[in-house]
DNA sequence: ATCATACCTGAGTATTTTTGTCAATTATTC
DNA sequence: GAATAATTGACAAAAATACTCAGGTATGAT
């Protein structure tokens, strides 16, 4: 029951466009991939498939990078994770749609299709907004104690 | 974000061993896998983990097999997971007790663990004597259906 | 005793999934 | 038109998963 990295990174990698962002300036992922010290052709994937789901826009050519497609507040971490992972349903029977066709023997569905849902309502009870404030709130609390350190 | 079919053979497992229990009798890892048409091998890993775990005893010998080694009220659906799967922490780095020493920075690190305790509470609210009268109920109403099969 | 049954163990393998890398292209700004 | 940065698709390494196999060990029945 793992998320898998790529996920993790994802919505690693929002928080850092969010606090990177500054008005109308687009974020390049070079910044992002230094910050969060990932592989900048890795993280060129991520976006894409965020792009494709709107969740971020992007901007070519020099000064370009990305922005976020919606105020943060709009985003919920159900949704990024979504766009770079195919699913949050624990079973791959119930893939499409709920419909494996084996209702009548499967004694054990309904545990997965609820647990499926606990961690969607989990995940999308979660802004990107929320957490960029935590992060905000946890970096200046972590300046004070590195205070001179360069 | 996908539970092993290890771990969903266990479950299954687990039903099929209490709904083929007769008092006084043990089950047959082969007749299990005949019933759930597993490889007999690969089930006797998950009983020998099942059995470490106390979820199982076991009986050596011809009329040999694998017992309850507990009331089915008392056996809880994430007992059984945990048995044969290391986690059900969404992420790697919590893995020992929750201290991933990365707690300044991760601003993450909350949502992931809020989650492997909601499917943690899950998980454990179910237990295996409901799916197996779940079971019942879906046997008869399923050989309704099929009366003269053979 | 010995034989058949059925659990028990650990090593090994094949497959799939994940996690990336690389090379080449396209769009944009200066 | 040169530099910048997103965009794409193919490919590769590595890890995890899902098994198989070849033995062993305990026990009950004859």
């Amino acid at each position: 029951m793992r998320l898998s990295t790529k996920a993790q990174y994802a919505v690693r990698a929002m928080v850092s466009l969010a606090l990177l962002y500054e008005e109308g300036k687009p974020v390049s992922i070079k910044d992002i991939a230094k910050k969060e010290d990932l592989s900048l052709n890795y993280l060129e994937q991520l976006f894409a498939m965020l792009r494709r789901n709107q969740i971020v826009k992007s901007v070519r050519g020099p000064g370009g990078g990305y922005v976020l497609a919606r105020d943060a507040c709009d985003i919920r971490v159900d949704e990024i994770i979504d766009s770079v992972e195919e699913t949050l349903v624990p079973v791959s029977c119930m893939e499409k749609n709920g419909e494996c066709g084996c209702f009548e023997k499967c004694v054990t569905r309904n545990i997965w299709q609820g647990l499926g849902e606990r961690i969607r309502n989990f995940l999308a009870s979660i802004t990107l907004e929320e957490l960029i404030q935590e992060a905000r709130k946890k970096m200046t609390t972590h300046e004070k104690l590195s205070v001179g350190k360069a």
